[in-house]
DNA sequence: AAAAAATGTGAACATTGTTCAACAAATACC
DNA sequence: GGTATTTGTTGAACAATGTTCACATTTTTT
């Protein structure tokens, strides 16, 4: 067996990965730090650029699990209703509240930046699909005359307006802090835009 | 004449932003070193600390120019018309523009965080309102039931909605890169809402 | 013009990401 | 099973960068 080497190194990641989370979720992404990090995973500062390119791929790769739990929850959400509006209402609140509880790891998402002119791998960029994935499905209820590519397009739109509002809102912008605030205004304008969206049908 | 100091002072100061914008411009937020701003300001590194804070404020400086910039274009897009929805359009058209000319100076707007903990001084946290201040009065012709202070809190939303629809975007998630896409989606997203405003109106 | 105050200077320091030569472990081959 | 090769680990060293500080220079005050 060729194996234990793979086990090892598969171990070290993960253990790498959870120690990313973990800071990330207690000091914030730009709270991370290659000698903190490698402390909690209980290797040496250089084992680090073995098991990863870099910390920029260490937090993709965390970004990935944010990723995959927000999905799982945006999915189970989609799953248990069958009314377009009240899915596209139940997705925004899942939306809220995973933001609310899970703030620093969701912020990790959309704040990493990587340096100058290096682009993010593809398999990274297409994860970010699972966004806007349960969207889809209502929002062609609402607007079967639009192709599937259009589909996707609106859909990211969609979701992107949903977002825009509750990061502005965590990041102190304009909408109040308070989350119930919050909660209301995501609510009010997926309304407006269901509304506006089933008049679109007929008039665009 | 106690004003020779003042001078240098705030010359060196402007001097100083000046180079901090321009390697913003060149290099993004994330390129911003104190050095290469002492440079072309030409001053040492240490003179850095002496006329601001230090890097965070310089960035927050920056931004206020770029609010400031940002929010005479949007004062002279509504200035210009009379009805509600086309005052909006243009609004959102107007702010697409800017970012896709801007791209850099406008994402430092909001991805620059300080470090844990601290939080923006408030005179720049209200700069933000010039942001959204050209929308509440298209928006209380279409709302003439909301409170004053509803009104900025819904005319928050509107921008933070779009303003999510540009971000994403232009950071390459969702909505396809080219521009006339993007601003095709955001006509369509406030068209959307507009709508569904006009008739929350009767049933909210 | 001398003294006092404020400011500019750049070397030094602290923190951090990343690399690398030496060492250790795992695997392949006999 | 034992040896050679390949792979992984280590932590010291390096480079980049923000910030400070003792000293020099300039400006203001008297």
């Amino acid at each position: 067996m060729t194996t234990k080497r793979e086990a090892n190194r598969a171990d070290l990641r993960n253990r790498l990965i959870d120690a990313a989370e973990s800071q990330i979720k207690k000091h914030g992404l730009k709270g991370l730090k290659a000698r903190d990090v490698t402390t909690e995973a209980g290797c040496a500062l250089g084992a680090l650029y073995n098991a990863v390119e870099d910390l920029d791929q260490l937090v993709m790769l965390v970004n990935s699990r944010t990723l995959a739990s927000l999905g799982d929850v945006l999915q189970e959400t989609a799953s248990a209703l069958t009314e377009p509006s009240d899915i596209m209402q139940a997705l925004g609140k899942a939306y809220v509240e995973f933001a609310l509880n899970n703030p620093k790891v969701w912020s990790a998402i959309f704040f990493h930046r990587l340096p100058e002119g290096a682009e993010a791998p593809d398999w990274h960029k297409q994860e970010h699909a699972i966004l806007i994935d349960q969207l889809i499905e209502p929002l062609s209820e609402m607007r079967p005359d639009l192709s599937p590519q259009m589909l996707r397009l609106r859909a990211g739109t969609l979701f992107s307006a949903v977002h825009g509002v509750v990061q502005l809102s965590l990041h102190g912008r304009f909408v109040g802090a308070p989350a119930e605030i919050l909660a209301a205004e995501v609510k009010a304008l997926i309304d407006a835009m269901s509304r506006g969206i089933h008049l679109a049908n007929v008039s665009e």
